[in-house]
DNA sequence: CTGTTAGCGCATTCAC
DNA sequence: GTGAATGCGCTAACAG
């Protein structure tokens, strides 16, 4: 482990010439194996770590992948993150963070995202819920610039994403409070603009349907998908005739669930024997709220893993095109048309009973 | 806002050598201001944005900062990214980052350490509560590699840390509860390794010592600063015979108190009438559990924040000692002695008062 | 299969 | 004040 070391220093101790370093380090096929072995050890014995700065600059191509975030960011985007540090960990790849700023105008945002591209340090951009940005990250996929969105509050058709099967989570979470005998079940929808609640809202009219039970107008409420919009709607609830009201809520996330529960404390409505609550999401919180939340599982971790393995993915393509194709300009994705993969890739979520539906412990997975 | 753009297209639509250009991106003085202004006009126009990869292989520094996250990561490390974000916002400098998968060993932990270093991508590192891994980071400190900690388990000598006013936040929450009334507080501490589980333990031995009560061992327990660990321990100190039992809890973080909480309503205690209980924290889900939780708010935005700025200013510092030396090697930082400021700073802790504790809602801070 | 030759985009000596 | 020349560490074209 010296101090420093360069491709020219094990080059010279091993006797060829720094390109066929280059070429092992790169898993080039065309190296012999005898060679190749003697390479391997001197950069193993000399801890050599390749610069990837400038095996950015000179390949055209960084290794870096900028994640790009919002800060009105929900706790959940922590094991989002975690998830994509664990995809990128044995490769050569590493993360740059790209925090927006809360207080700019959505213009200087976009100022921010457009030097996100023109100073061409990352390879390619993940995108967590860039919600009111996407616009401006659609402007960045272009082909040699790979996005992905991951959990956007809207389906940019051009840009690959991945979300969480948001339809399919809501409906078995419905069921579940179907099997438990509820007929009167509640819906506090999120926002009609996020995509990820009309979704839900479809997995809840679905299972209701299924079970052969009318949408009831009046047990649909619309939130914001903060606390205190529950805490409303819930209120609401409560103060229908009391033939009308619910058994059971549906709640399109966690936080609003929470709104229900501390509406429910506030009119000494017993959870879960008066009445059910499900929520969406499982932030670590719900676990730790009382009662604890039976809520549905996103699968974030998993979600960032995977965003960071389809971008290096395509990353892996445009190399193998540029290579293929050569004889023409060496570096010019841009003029080739786009084999962007824009496919939309969606997780299963799954259902975990805690006490606040009234159900005994388990976690239910869909079918 | 052109497809590309480098240094030598403004030159040359300036009329002058890159030379000249590279010195009023850097701010050098030895510019002519017509020409200074004329460039500076273009480079605006044409939204021109310097490749930091390049300047960082050129220049022999780079403009990355490496931030160290362990993955076994709390909620608040995401408010602590959001300060760090914050400050590198209008600098020339990006974030990466460095999640240590917490499957691996301490020693494969440090190995990854080790190639941050070695592979010199980035100019210093920040690490947060690095914990069994402070060992590895203090390593990576030498002059021309700045490295901080923030709020680490363990104060290491040799390196600058960032931290919160741990003692001083457990003082004023005590402080809080004799205020209330309560004469028999329990406290529940963290584990005995770590820095700031001592430090509260301090404060809290500093507030009763102060109002004259002594500090009662049978009233001090340990825990693990985890949920269950709190549980636990509220149930040991509910079946004191009752003449002992305390009227307060004082948690050592809020994970623990909302064990408290739990074993509270398993029993049957009402909260805050028949006990108080105060964590430490603020996790934003500490005002969502029922009842809320009263707590001492961690600075942890700041904290972030406060670390960036600290790292940039000795790399700055750096960069003015090898200026000024210069007649020497160009680059070599190594060979002097560390001018690295190896303070220590604490930020203050503020009182967070909700329904837990029994007073009404306020916020106290420390005179 | 391997070595030689050129840069990537910029900062930094030196000259003038 | 300004420009020309050199190189950061590495990859990629080109020849053998």
């Amino acid at each position: 482990m010296k101090e420093k070391c360069t491709i020219d220093d094990i080059a010279r101790l091993a006797g060829v010439s720094k390109t066929t370093v280059s070429r092992v380090l790169n898993h080039k096929p065309d190296v012999g194996s005898a060679t190749r072995k003697r390479i391997l050890r001197i950069v193993e014995e000399q801890g050599f770590v390749p610069n990837i700065t400038a095996a950015g600059l000179a390949g055209g191509r960084s290794h870096l992948i900028g994640v790009l975030l919002p800060s009105f960011t929900s706790l959940y985007v922590l094991d989002i993150m975690r998830g994509m540090a664990e995809a990128v960990d044995d490769t050569l790849y590493e993360l740059v963070l790209y925090s927006i700023n809360d207080r700019a105008s959505t213009k200087d945002k976009g100022d921010v995202i457009e030097r996100i591209l023109t100073s061409k340090l990352t390879a390619g951009l993940l995108a967590i819920m860039p919600g009111q940005l996407s616009s401006y990250v659609t402007r960045l996929h272009k082909p040699g610039f790979p996005v992905m969105t991951i959990d956007d509050q809207e389906a940019i058709p051009s840009v690959p994403r991945i979300s969480a099967d948001n339809r399919g989570g809501a409906y078995i979470a419905v069921r579940h409070l179907l099997s438990l005998g509820h007929s009167r079940i509640a819906h506090i929808k999120g926002p009609a603009h996020y995509l990820c609640a009309r979704e839900r809202y479809q997995g809840y009219c679905q299972a209701l349907e299924e079970a052969g039970l009318a949408v009831e107008p009046g047990l649909v409420l619309e939130g914001d998908f903060q606390e205190n919009s529950g805490f409303q709607a819930a209120r609401r609830l409560f103060s229908l005739p009391s033939e009308q009201q619910p058994t059971a809520i549906f709640a399109g996330n966690d936080l609003m669930a929470y709104g229900v529960l501390s509406a429910a404390a506030e009119q000494g409505i017993a959870i879960p024997s008066e009445l059910a609550v499900v929520g969406f999401d499982d932030l670590s919180s719900s676990a730790l709220v009382r009662p604890a939340l039976t809520t549905v599982r996103q699968p974030f971790h998993e979600m960032g893993r995977l965003g960071v393995k389809r971008l290096l993915t395509q990353l892996s393509t445009q190399l193998y095109i540029e290579t293929s194709h050569n004889g023409m300009h060496g570096r010019k994705f841009y003029e080739r048309e786009a084999p962007a993969a824009t496919e939309h890739i969606q997780l299963a979520t799954s259902l975990v009973v805690r006490a606040s539906c009234g159900a005994s412990h388990q976690q239910v997975n869909p079918t």
